[in-house]
DNA sequence: CGCTATACCTAGCATTGCGAGGTATGAGGC
DNA sequence: GCCTCATACCTCGCAATGCTAGGTATAGCG
């Protein structure tokens, strides 16, 4: 959900998605590699995202997008998000 | 934690803590034992939790309760899930 | 006497986060 | 010229864990 969500904001690469995950949450997600590129990898299988390769300054660079199915997901995502979230805050605050 | 939190608000046996866990998130965490029992054996093993068997009934139970060791972590991952859901708002918020 | 609810359990599958290790380029310092 | 660091991608494999499936046993109700 939130690769997803950096994404919605305008295609990006895995090192750039890395950097702004770590920006938007103010350091509190700064995944490692090993977590994110696989997770992208699962997302464009699902047809969640598409990615193309290209060449800037030498460096080889794959960029993603989101696809439809992208959007769709990610807002299901998002108000589920809500309801989980709820949940927890209910389970947390109602105690002795 | 969400275990934790249940048992915060005193004693309790297993079935209790999933259907207290069921009523206080109005439905939306209904946890198969599969899950409960398994997490409820390693949070004892992590001592955050102490089980004394009882026969009530006629049926055996084994009631959970929160050592002091729980109470600290559940203070933790309080505050933790704080940062956490915050962040999450974050980047759902930053959007296009 | 059988069904349902209560109450416990474990085995094993599928998923996933991430540490570790690998490859290659560009830029900056000495 | 060379070394190091940042950029940028990748995979293997361990460890953790949620849940399905299956099992045991008792109480209560029709």
């Amino acid at each position: 959900m939130l690769l997803l969500a950096v994404l919605e904001a305008g295609p990006a690469h895995g090192y750039e998605v890395i950097a702004a995950l770590r920006g938007r949450s103010a350091g509190e997600f700064d995944l490692p590699e090993g977590t994110v590129y696989p997770a992208l990898h699962r997302l464009e299988t699902d047809g969640e995202l598409t990615s193309s390769w290209s060449i800037e300054a030498g460096r080889r660079r794959r960029t993603y997008r989101l696809t439809a199915a992208g959007h769709t997901v990610l807002a299901a995502q998002r108000s589920e998000w809500g309801r989980f979230s709820h949940a927890v805050r209910s389970v947390l605050a109602v105690s002795a």
